[in-house]
DNA sequence: CCTTGACCTATGGGTAACCCAAAGGTTTTA
DNA sequence: TAAAACCTTTGGGTTACCCATAGGTCAAGG
């Protein structure tokens, strides 16, 4: 298979998979002749485990390393469950920031519905922004 | 005031506020011997603006418009409402993705709380992420 | 047989919003 | 006056790819 046929079976783009084979997670074959990139069946295997590990969440650092493991013979396993269970409340963290904004952003369009679209005035650039506290002042721990 | 000045008043990086002069956001004066950046108490407020705005989910770009807008004398107020309203359903996505992902994440976790960690076999890298769906069968359309 | 179109290669730049290191000039302070 | 502290610019790193370019290769049709 050359590039753009396993990346076809696997859904990707052929730029994906040259990303992956730079990346050292995929190292197919070369034909000696015309130095085209020679992908079997077990470098498909491979590509469909790194699709599948990247929709949990895993970076492509961290699963060349779980092949890495793999590699090696050693059971990759107890890496990628510390790796998903310490990523896991950092994607709770990130929902959490993100949800924070919409509110912020949601509180904004409705507060804005009744001020009128003032042009700047050298005190201000734009009230509506200006109407928005710039940092929550935080709660200072007593004591 | 000199970067690092204007920084701490505004609880930034001087590295921040660098960035924003380079990408023409806040355009400070120089000192004509040395060549320090010069700022004043008016790019201090801009710099707050900046730092609202960010908050609020524009992007550094959208902030440049802005002040731009707002430096020619129109109303960027317009263009702010209208931003925000667009940005808005594409925060409410990626929350949703990532929630999606969570639950991938949790899900994963716990059916894989039965399972050994065997080593890689020719067959197999890793169960527990070969054990997950590849991509979610899409529902195929009726009719 | 040769052209043409489809496909391959490697290289380098772009994305977003900064952070960091290095090399060298300046200012402040002890 | 010398060292510490701070300023400057330049360039590279982050993440997971995407895209353009230039040039080699291959398959098919006239």
């Amino acid at each position: 298979m050359k590039v753009n046929d396993i990346a076809k079976q696997a859904n990707v783009t052929g730029e994906t998979v040259r990303h992956y084979v730079r990346e050292g997670l995929i190292s197919p074959e070369r034909h000696p002749d015309n130095g085209y990139q020679l992908f079997n069946q077990h470098d498909l295997e491979r590509l469909r485990f790194i699709q599948r590990a990247r929709k949990l969440g895993f970076s492509v650092a961290e699963i060349r390393d779980i092949l890495a493991h793999a590699d090696h013979g050693d059971s990759p396993c107890p890496l990628v469950r510390d790796l998903l269970a310490n990523r896991l409340p950092q994607v709770r963290a990130q929902i959490a920031e993100l949800e924070a904004l919409a509110s912020r952003m949601e509180q904004a369009l409705e507060s804005w519905q009744d001020m009128p679209d003032a042009a700047p005035d050298g005190h201000s650039l734009c009230r509506l922004i200006e109407s928005f506290p710039e940092r929550v002042p935080e709660p200072k721990e007593s004591q």
